[in-house]
RNA sequence: GCUGGCGUAGCUCAGUUGGCAGAGCGCCUGCCUUGUAAGCAGGGGGUCGACGGUUCGAAUCCGUCCGCCAGCUCCA
């Protein structure tokens, strides 16, 4: 019986039994059969020498097939030169066990026990891994046409158990009932794997082995610890180039070497994880936080500032000692236990309480900056991308469940308003219910439900992020891109029925009752520390005007022209602007050349043309000379600039 | 926290077999008085991460601890 294939176009396609993915490409023209990878077949990606009934008993179904430009087809790319990259490790290490090997986010890894011939143990260096690329590029040459083999799980367990190959033996044992074992074969190498795979090795255009590093065997520290390699694959060598160069151009960008050299922060081995904030960088912060401040005030958020340190009967109640304890800073005095607080939201429950709430109050929003510490594992501290001293732009919006749709579409604004004028794309995510949660579903889907209205009616659509809600409620997560295309996520908003439970919050509605409040946790920023060691590499440290800590440096060229210089200084500063002069004895060049790597957008150079004639040589971070101009001419097109927060 | 690597001047880094702690940049001083990305000369600056051990002698060898880096794990 024939199947109909429903090909991306729309058009349908009836092929015979036994009709294989690699057969359909062929019929359909020589181009795509040079290019094909794999198989769509339905909803899974098989290898091109697949029949397509095999797959799918259907009579009728969509089909596709994967070159290296479609996601799917680079991820099994990007599996099979994993293969070719443990079958180079195996010849140059012969008794190699291999463990687990997936695609990641750009590239992909191997675990594996790496042992020599002699059966010994050996440590990888990164001097080790030129020969294993060599190695790979062997296996590429030799164009191994790689076949899939379905084997009885004992016949699995039996062979791997005869190579010593641990993990692959305990990855069967862990099977389900009834799961079908698969072994790929290419050349003298076969593997456990789920597939699928390229037709030949041959296929692999661009890879690159990248790193080496220790992993635990499944994560689990109390296991055996693995060497990981770390490698990539591109559909050409241009593609693997532009990858290496945003690696390369993200190191130069490192907000840890960066922020020092600007002097915006310092990281002292007698606080690890706690920044010290100079004066240029808290400069920035402040900038950051009354932006903050004016924008949320414009959406109705009220400012607070509640305790750093709270008794643990407050964090029993919430929850936080229970589950949260190992991330807290704890103290003990006078026989009473306490703790810094790690999240605002407990304080604001209390404010919250404070008083009777009628309807009439809410929706209440209630804002805070206050700094919060959490006590990070000392292996996972990272710059300011990962510290224990944290502040949010952290707010609570208590509102009626039918206030929710609405609150979220301003927390939307928010975002956008953030965002947008930072030039950094997001994408929004809807997580929803995971498998462990609190509270009715019912609950849940109209809270899903006023989430993704709420995005959709300020014209955003969404990716479902499906179980990875909290377990107390639903969030949206917005992802956002920066200047090398890398994903952070920054803002969350998240919907809560928990808190308001565990504080016995409630309000008086019109009918006079009481009614329990919905709380919304939000962050725009995320934390400062975060989001400005996000912001330092995002502009490489050449902030726009706006955010510039310094916006432009008066340069004399000679020391007569000193006093002038500050005079032009001072109307710029009494113009609201941020300025400094460099008088040193250096020459004009070696000044200019200091300021350039500040990156300070505007140079004023002033000599005894601009002296005589009132003016001053703008040069621009970026553009170069852009000739004399007067004072209020140039004050006033750098506050246009940074009102316009260009 | 675990595994591995690394801690020498503010920064980037040399330092041989265990034998007088160095360079470049930055900083300070002087000269130059300067015209759009590094002028010249001189100077200050170090408990070689900390503590303990081996040794006639330790930056160097050993141990413990602290910090940093890369991962693992978790997350903003």
């Amino acid at each position: 019986m024939s199947v109909a294939l429903v090909l991306p176009d729309g058009a349908v396609r009836e092929v015979a039994p036994g009709t294989t993915g690699r057969d359909v490409a062929a019929a359909i023209g020589p181009r795509l059969l040079r290019d094909a990878l794999a198989a769509r077949v339905g909803e899974r990606v098989v290898d091109l020498a697949r029949p397509v009934e095999d797959v799918s008993g259907e009579p009728r179904v969509s089909f596709a097939i994967l070159t290296v430009r479609d996601p799917a087809g680079l991820e099994v790319y990007r599996h099979t030169t994993t293969h070719v990259m443990a079958q180079a490790v195996r010849r140059l290490y012969p008794r190699t066990r291999l463990a687990i090997g997936p695609v990641i986010e750009d590239g992909f890894y191997y675990d594996m026990d790496v042992r020599g011939s002699d059966g010994r143990p050996v440590r990888l260096s990164a001097e080790d891994l030129p020969a294993i690329e060599a190695e790979m590029a062997k296996v590429i040459a030799e164009d191994h046409p790689i076949s899939r083999e379905v084997w009885s799980r004992e016949e699995a367990r039996a062979a791997f158990g005869r190579d010593g190959e641990v993990f692959k033996v305990e990855i069967v044992d862990d099977l389900p009932e009834g799961a079908e074992v698969t072994v790929y074969r290419q050349g003298e190498f076969f593997d456990l794997c789920r597939g699928p795979h390229l037709p030949s090795t041959g296929r692999i255009r661009a890879f690159k082995v990248l790193s080496v590093a220790g992993a635990y065997w499944r994560g689990d520290e109390k296991r055996p610890m693995l060497q990981r390699l770390y490698g990539t694959a591109f559909a050409s060598e241009e593609e693997l180039d532009r990858y290496l160069w945003v690696q390369e151009e993200a190191k130069r960008r490192d907000h840890r070497r960066v922020g020092p050299d600007l002097g915006l922060f310092l990281l002292r081995e007698e606080a690890p994880g706690f920044p010290f904030w100079l004066p240029k960088g808290y400069t920035l912060w402040r900038l950051l936080e009354n932006w903050s401040r004016e924008l949320q005030e414009a959406e109705g958020y009220r400012e607070v500032r509640t305790p750093i340190i709270m008794r643990s009967e407050l964090w029993e109640r919430s929850g936080h000692w229970g589950h949260y304890q190992e991330n807290m800073f704890t103290l003990r005095r006078d026989q009473e236990q306490f703790a810094v607080k790690p999240m605002n939201c407990p304080a604001h429950c209390l404010i919250y309480a404070s008083e009777t709430r009628s309807y009439r109050d809410l929706p209440l929003r209630l804002a805070e900056y206050g700094q919060l510490a959490r006590f990070e594992r000392s292996g996972t501290l990272h710059g300011l991308l990962r510290v224990r001293s944290l502040h949010q732009d952290d707010a609570h919006l208590f509102v009626t469940p039918e206030q929710i749709q609405g609150e979220i579409a301003g927390v939307l604004r928010l975002v956008e308003r953030v965002y947008g004028t930072l030039g950094m794309p997001y994408e929004i995510r809807l997580a929803t219910r995971p498998d462990e949660y609190i509270g009715d579903p019912a609950v849940w889907e109209r809270a899903e439900a006023a989430l993704g209205a709420a995005v959709e009616a300020a014209g955003r659509s969404f990716v479902l992020a499906p179980k990875e809600g909290a377990f107390y409620g639903p969030k949206l997560e917005f992802h956002v891109t920066d200047a090398l295309g890398r994903r952070w996520q920054c803002a969350t908003a998240q919907l809560d029925y928990n808190f308001p439970e565990r504080f016995d919050l409630a309000y008086i509605g019109a009918d006079g009752a009481h009614h329990r409040p919905v709380m919304i946790h939000r962050a725009i920023f995320g934390s400062l520390e975060r989001f400005m060691g996000v912001l330092i590499e995002h502009f490489a440290g050449a902030f726009p005007a706006w955010l510039a800590p310094v916006q432009a440096v008066v340069l004399p060229i000679a020391d007569r022209h000193a006093a002038y210089a500050e005079r032009v200084a001072g109307e710029i500063r009494g113009a609201g602007l941020r300025v400094e002069v460099d008088a040193r004895p250096e020459k004009i060049g070696h000044r200019i050349r200091a300021a350039q790597v500040q990156q300070v957008p505007y140079m004023l150079v002033v000599g005894d043309r601009e002296a005589d004639e009132r003016k001053v040589a703008v040069r621009a971070r970026r553009g170069g000379d852009l000739g004399p101009r007067g004072v209020p001419e140039f004050v006033a097109a750098l506050r246009a600039e940074v009102e316009g927060k260009r």
